[in-house]
RNA sequence: CGGGGCGUAGCGCAGUUUGGCUAGCGCGCCUGCCUUGGGAGCAGGAGGUCGGAGGUUCAAAUCCUCUCGCCCCGACCA
């Protein structure tokens, strides 16, 4: 391609719409621009990268063996009625009535569309098993789409579902994906982890999810750095915190805390350290109220509530709740003289001589202990990792960081095929519910994520799979009759090869323009047609991320170029 | 949805507090000259409903009301 025949509108300054480095340089190298919040249009070089991933994506789900197809952005409610999402989706999705009264929404996945189809086409154990994959735009309506297209509104998807007779299918299925991923991320050029993952509203329960390692990243990750151990933050586990040595218990005694609602002010204001006090949570669950018991340092994990108490719903109570149990107003209750069901964190339940509410206003208690002066009914793990703590397989300290999520894969079960009754006949015609797996992948993410772990001061460094352009041949000066043609014998000798994407800057640009412009857009080599071919026939090749620069003449650059492609693959 | 900020030329911004000449600057763009190895120089030029509507005023980018859009923090989130 000719720069002059395309469109790449590169940005000598950052756009003010973007925040981080990923964002700035997509616009600033012209691959996409900002249609409204949450959208982007992708220009010509924006393209060339998305589609160069679309097809390390496609080929590695064939090599899987799974089989694509193409399923409609416009879905009817009632297929998400019937497994239940229109609520769990609730205002992420996009809704619209049509001209007859009729509402539609924009798919914001395609479980039930997927699973529809299945239920009625496949009908016998014969055809099984199947995975299906699509590669599709899907909405969300985000509340807050951020960073580009890292969170956006209107995002393509990679989505594959499996269907199995049993769990032992599921579990190649699912296998097939896993391996799949790690092969097509490989080949995009990203640095990934794997972390066990909580499955969330997709349902289902062995699910994990690959990361990128980014402080940019809105997922935290607990990374165990000895023994490998990585889980999201809902997912993840701790060690258990020993039990401090059994000093004398000390008598209760009560101290005023006017006004000091929260862990931190009581902290301040007694001169105890929250990792020494325990506050009392009082949450419902199943129309129940119950006080969660947790050291003042640390958070509920309300999924893991949630699942000990079996409950879908877990919140905490009203404050007029909390009064009526604890009898004091927010911010003073301590498990004494609770008469409801108290659980305990692990690390609060260790704790001696401890500093709570004393379900009085404006009071709290020192020197609290289990067993003497209150009843744990019973002790569990409900808190998310906090800084300090570690590893449960290996006891290292864990570490506590963020990734970009570019991938996750799910053991669903028979979630949606129970509730689209998706069945097959087996072999003694009993009919039984299909196990499905589902394994996504964002797209966009990829390219952004990308870029955020690969780029320089000037600009993008792209990878030899998914960069747009291979090589980058600069003529010097558009007004020099021999370094043209020279350039032009160099392009059309490089666009006869394949597999090697080529742009030429045929710009009337002076030679800093060009440089600085290729290094943004990030072509991996740039040919240069300079001063030193006029003296010399000889033209200089510079690779973009070593800034190693080599001379050859002009019947030798596409040998050269050919085996300089090859160490860089 | 709560909190904060912004909206002036394609992009980045000043001007708004305290209303007052023809609304400015840098980059980019167009023409010409010149230059050609890391975002050159000179000269000339085009480009604006100051987000929109209404109001106050002799006079509004500037003050008031409403409204639309965008960004950030939080909440939320395959």
């Amino acid at each position: 391609m000719k720069w002059t025949q395309t469109l790449i509108p590169t940005l000598k300054e950052s756009p003010s719409e973007a925040e981080i480095d990923s964002h700035k340089l997509m616009i600033r190298a012209g691959l996409i621009r900002r249609i409204t919040a949450g959208a982007y249009a992708y220009l010509p070089l924006g393209t060339l990268v998305l589609n160069k991933v679309i097809n390390i994506v496609r080929e590695e789900m064939n090599r899987a063996g799974a089989i694509e197809v193409f399923l409609p952005a416009l879905q009817p409610l009632h297929l998400l009625e019937e497994s239940g999402r229109l609520a769990v989706f609730g205002e992420d999705l996009i809704t619209f009535k049509d001209r007859h009264g009729k509402i539609s929404a924009l798919g914001p996945t395609h479980e039930e569309i997927i699973t529809d189809i299945v239920r009625n086409e496949v009908n016998s154990y014969r055809q099984l098993p199947m995975t299906f994959y699509q590669i599709q735009t899907k909405f969300r309506d985000e509340t807050r789409p951020r960073f580009g297209v890292m969170r956006s509104k209107e995002f393509i998807m990679k989505d594959a579902y499996s269907f199995d007779v049993d769990y032992e299918g599921l579990n190649k299925s699912y296998q097939l994906m896993y391996d799949a991923y790690c092969r097509l991320f490989t080949r995009c050029g990203l640095k990934y982890i794997i972390v066990e993952a909580d499955s969330g509203a997709m349902g289902g329960d062995v699910s994990h999810e690959f990361m990128v390692p980014s402080p940019v990243g809105e997922d935290v990750l607990i990374i165990c750095p000895k023994c490998g151990y990585s889980a999201n933050r809902e997912r993840a586990e701790a060690a258990p915190i020993p039990a401090e040595n059994p000093s004398a218990l000390l008598a209760t005694k009560e101290v005023a805390t006017p006004g000091k609602h929260t862990i931190q002010e009581v902290g301040d204001f007694l001169k105890v350290s929250p990792s020494l006090m325990v506050k009392t949570m009082i949450y419902v669950a199943g129309g129940q109220p119950i006080a969660v018991l947790l050291r003042g340092d640390h958070e509920v994990n309300e999924s893991k509530l949630g699942k000990l108490l079996g409950q879908k719903e877990v919140a905490l109570a009203d404050h007029k709740t909390i009064e009526q149990v604890t009898g004091a107003p927010v911010g003073f209750a301590g498990p004494m003289g609770l008469k409801i069901k108290i659980i305990a964190d692990q690390a609060a339940s260790v704790l001696r001589n401890f500093t709570a509410g004393a379900n009085k206003a404006d009071m709290h208690t020192l020197n609290v202990n289990p067993e003497r002066d209150f009843k744990i009914d019973q002790v569990a793990n409900l808190r998310f990792v906090a800084q300090g703590d570690r590893c449960a397989k290996c006891d290292h300290e864990l570490e506590i960081s963020h990734g970009i999520e570019i991938g996750h894969v799910f053991k669903l079960g028979t979630k949606y095929s129970d509730a689209l009754k998706a069945v097959y006949l087996d072999a003694n015609g009993k009919s039984t519910s299909m196990i499905m797996g589902c394994y996504g992948i964002g797209v966009n993410r990829i390219i952004a994520s990308l870029i955020e772990k690969s780029h320089d001061e000037n600009g993008i460094i792209w990878p030899l799979s998914i960069t747009p352009y291979h090589v980058a041949v600069i003529p010097i000066n558009m007004n020099d009759a021999a370094i043209v043609q020279a350039a032009n014998q160099i392009y059309a000798d490089l666009m006869g090869v394949s597999g090697i994407d080529v742009l030429m800057d045929d710009r009337d640009h002076r030679p800093g323009v060009k440089f600085k412009d290729a290094d943004l857009i990030g072509a991996p080599i740039k040919i240069i047609i300079g001063k030193k071919f006029v003296e010399t026939k000889e033209v200089e090749i510079k690779l973009r991320k070593s800034g190693e620069a080599f001379l050859v003449k002009l019947e030798e650059v596409k040998s050269k170029v050919k085996s300089l492609l090859e160490t860089l693959a």
